[in-house]
DNA sequence: CTTAGGGTGCAACTCGATTGCAAAGTTTAC
DNA sequence: GTAAACTTTGCAATCGAGTTGCACCCTAAG
């Protein structure tokens, strides 16, 4: 298994204090995280460095952010291997009730047939709807 | 064809003169709107005035909003018929470059299968880059 | 040790979204 | 027709997520 230094010798990302108790954290969620639930959760908290941690993050393709609609960008570990492309995309679900995002890695994103000439880049896939905790 | 007041009428939103301008607006773009681009092009401009319209129309079923990523909301006209539920969704895509979006409503969204006891409310699937318009 | 450069903490600022409130317009009851 | 009740509108102010400027700090190279 890796760990936190190895995933961020492998990505590039030089190794500090911060950088490994956000990634740490971002680890451990089962729920993609917002900057502000980042904030909280950690003891420490200078929302702009753990912004610009984010950030660099997400340059090296350690971690993917979701625009999920619920007005915060939230942000979850990149699986292993991924390279942020079109292919590595999954859906990610937003709990209205909860307030909550998963990404649901087991479904998979049919091919989109743009129209001609259009280009894919990414995409961000959200349903919202209740969650299993929630629809009861 | 649907003349700007039927559609309020069916819809039971009560006409006006900033809502009808504004849904006049609406029905002439090939693209979704921001509130912004309302505020610009049309001369009338009170911010919060367009912004109750739209979320008096939202509520209501005449517009449907869209989070494309840009970090500002989208809003552009429901098809006929439409109930904004899952089944009346459809892609959209947000070009990169010229900061379009686009409603792909001839691109059928296949069902996606959910955890169990997911329950499917609503979904926000934006694809994103370049428009024919921008890939040369 | 000294210097250069990236990383960090703090405070301030940007900008889209949203709200409070009073004025204006509309509807309803009498 | 008129007054009361409600809705819509315009303006100004506020909110909050995101972002930036800047000075300080720490580390690695010379």
């Amino acid at each position: 298994m890796q760990t936190v230094d190895d995933i961020l010798k492998i990505k590039k990302v030089k190794s500090t204090a911060i950088r490994t108790v956000v990634l740490t954290h971002l680890l451990k969620q089962e729920k993609a995280q917002s900057l502000k639930d980042i904030e909280n959760a950690l003891i420490y908290t200078d929302r702009s460095s753990i912004f610009r941690t984010l950030k660099t993050f997400e340059e090296n393709k350690v971690i993917h952010s979701i625009e999920d609609g619920s007005g915060m960008t939230k942000y979850a570990v990149c699986a292993e291997g991924c390279n942020c492309a079109p292919e590595d995309l999954h859906y990610h679900f937003y709990c209205t009730s909860c307030d909550k995002t998963f990404c649901l890695f087991d479904v998979p994103i049919p091919k989109i047939q743009l129209p001609e000439n259009f280009k894919l880049q990414q995409a961000n896939m959200v349903a919202k709807g209740l969650c299993g905790h929630c629809n009861k």
